[in-house]
DNA sequence: GTGATGGGTGGATAATTGTCAAACAGTTGT
DNA sequence: ACAACTGTTTGACAATTATCCACCCATCAC
């Protein structure tokens, strides 16, 4: 069987305050800081420094972020991975994910 | 008596998820998109294009943009006058206002 | 097939939050 | 002083949401 893609909008339906609204929480943010460093991750619901965390919690979030527009969830057996839109994102939202990027590192959280 | 501002963080304490999560909600990113039009507003907690809401509900908005580090007002007599931090989250997040400010042109809501 | 593994689903619950309404406080004008 | 005006505060309420838990579903290893 070959890969197959969670459902996810399509790049002129993604909305800023619905990726504001998802990327306004500090988990969420936090995932998206890694998913900033590169390419692809595999989901690894335990760890990603998210291990206080239930891991259905982890996946609901990671739900919302994809749901937004923000990541996109490739499945390969039973292995998740997940990268950033950066394409969709930086065509709809110019800067925006630099200035994030830039944002984050500022801030050493 | 000279005119006061109301309390606001330091720009040293305007951290980067609370501002996406002040705009993460379509009333307060439309009041962004307003205050980037120019550089000072009237309060006017009856106009702005939100006239369905009371306007205690548009206080609490414009509440939650301040105390995010996004606007400082200044109050002068019974009128408050609202303004962009800009020269603050340029310094502290460079190119995000101008990311979100395309970004919106570009949504046309 | 059996069992272990990676992840998702649905329910339950507590916390947060968006909204309105009514009462309040400071300011301006008469 | 009194009334009108502008915005805030407080309480109430409904909707959303973050979290956990128990279970389910698919896949891989044996």
């Amino acid at each position: 069987m070959p890969d197959e893609w969670l459902p996810q909008p399509a790049t002129e339906d993604i909305r800023l305050v619905r990726v504001l609204h998802a990327l306004g929480d500090p988990v969420r943010l936090q995932l998206l800081s890694v998913y900033l460093k590169g390419q692809e991750f595999a989901c690894d619901l335990g760890g990603l420094g998210l291990d206080h965390l239930h891991k259905s919690t982890v996946s609901h979030h990671m739900k919302v972020l994809r749901e937004a527009g923000v990541t996109s969830t490739r499945v390969s057996g039973r292995n998740r991975f997940v990268q950033l839109r950066r394409a969709d994102l930086d065509k709809r939202f110019p800067g925006l994910l630099d200035a994030l990027l830039r944002g984050l590192e500022g801030e050493a959280s």
